[in-house]
DNA sequence: TTGCGGCAGCGAACGAATTCGCTATTCTGG
DNA sequence: CCAGAATAGCGAATTCGTTCGCTGCCGCAA
């Protein structure tokens, strides 16, 4: 029995999804030296993540373009969230709370972190509510 | 070039691990129990997931009891809390700020759980601080 | 035109993850 | 004590993720 693909970004995916997030939309020189830098890939191993991205839809390109130019399918944001509900799925089996404890347990947030983060609780709590 | 092993738990050995989590200190039958009902792999494959895990590090047994007993390394919280941290480094570079807020904006959060987040962002306050 | 250099793509290769069949060892009830 | 069942373990097979070499194309400068 195989193994099913996973749906979510590998570790090399997310390298290449993270540089086009900081960089914008970008020919493969471009992603491929932001790579390179951080792990000495070649080129073509740049290019074959990229064609593998496309085929899984993490990324789409402009041909007209030349060289091609390749875009996130999704916002970081979107993607980190899609994640997350993964990694709680897996750890514990709903809720999310018990994660933004932990994370907050790590105790690493600051000041200033911690009032937006009220600052977002309460802004939950005057929309919608039950 | 290889690809380093992955320092987390794959997707099998958390659910291995929930398994553990969830019903403490148990004998592969039970574990297999849990396994088997949730994909219907066989007894082979838990034994042999349960050694690569023992290999690992993230389980422990207790070969004196017969059957031998398994039991998590480390706690549902420790684990949680060091894959979070991966998934921070990997989608941002960084802050766990942004997760977090990603994390309640999914706007699941009950008006009950808003309100331990609270109680947890003063604790840590009033605790240590900068 | 020809040759050099960048761009695109394909398929092979290799480790990691997962699965299971088969064998050996240990219990158990009768 | 012995047969059958449960337990433990090993190694092979398969898929996924990642890497790269090699080939073919296109455009431009000499």
């Amino acid at each position: 029995m195989p193994r099913p693909p996973s749906p979510q970004p590998t570790e090399v995916e997310l390298q290449i999804l993270r540089a086009l997030w900081d960089i914008g939309p970008s020919p493969v020189r471009e992603i491929h030296r932001r790579l390179n830098a951080e792990k000495g890939t070649s080129y073509s191993t740049t290019v074959k993540m990229l064609s593998v991205m496309l085929q899984k839809g993490l990324v789409r390109r402009d041909e007209d373009a030349q060289p091609h130019v390749y875009r996130p399918a999704a916002s970081r944001e979107r993607t980190s969230r899609d994640m997350l509900k993964d990694l709680i799925d897996k750890v514990y089996e709903g809720s999310a709370l018990s994660l933004v404890l932990q994370a907050l347990s790590t105790g690493r947030a600051t000041r200033a972190e911690r009032d937006e983060i009220r600052r977002l609780l309460d802004q939950l709590e005057t929309r919608s509510d039950q």
